[in-house]
DNA sequence: CATAAATATTCCTTGACAGGAATATTCATT
DNA sequence: AATGAATATTCCTGTCAAGGAATATTTATG
């Protein structure tokens, strides 16, 4: 997988004006007013997120216009489906499972994410 | 939504990390031979994962196993659910939208990917 | 043509982070 | 107790990214 993309939406302010951007276009200084960011910095982060794919831009007069792009986002969708599994496991068994528990014959009896340090 | 997945996740060997694991829990050892790592950074990025709860880690003797856990995965799935919309268009009315195109009624035609500088 | 509005770019500074090398820690084995 | 294996941690260094401030660029408008 890409890491460009993910990158990009690492940061705060940029996952922040992708989510704006799914509601439609707007423009930088739009951006800018709406998440309280000074205008070069919204013009940063549009461009990094510009250079990633994840945005498109079309000047029109004065003012430009950014648009969300699918193509990005869909990469990481389709590399998390093969993660999916992982939480769609079914529970059709686990009263076998909780047996199996008891018994201690299974291998993986992890602790949960509070015991650890 | 939480950035802290998405910036461990950020980085190349991490990535490739969390792809090893997908097949099942593996050593610090065994992670750092498969991608060709020294032991030290192999251990370094698996306590970063672990900080943002993308791994779980149960001591086996020497060894230390590192295992995935679904939990900030999914929670990235989940928040690209709102965008599936973007990709999954339907194109029923593809017809009507390009007749509307004609006429010139429509805001946005916006240039492809490659038009752009 | 001068000015204002919207946006991009540059420069600077600071903080975070990754890799390398060395060392510390923990546990099993003898 | 001494040694070795597996892993974690520390220290150092270089790189990169983000915000602030100032300035450049483009376009509309009077």
């Amino acid at each position: 997988m890409n890491t460009v993309a993910l990158s990009a939406l690492a940061e705060p302010n940029r996952l922040l004006i992708v989510e704006l951007l799914r509601d439609g276009p707007l423009t930088v200084g739009e951006v800018a007013d709406r998440l309280g960011l000074r205008q070069p910095q919204a013009s940063k982060h549009l461009k990094v997120l510009h250079e990633a794919g994840i945005v498109d831009m079309r000047p029109e007069a004065n003012r430009r216009i950014y648009r969300l792009r699918p193509e990005p986002l869909k990469e990481i969708d389709d590399w998390l489906e093969s993660f999916r599994g992982l939480w769609e496991a079914r529970f059709d068994h686990l009263a076998d499972y909780l047996r199996e528990l008891q018994k201690g014959t299974l291998p993986f009896p992890f602790p949960s994410k509070e015991d650890e340090s």
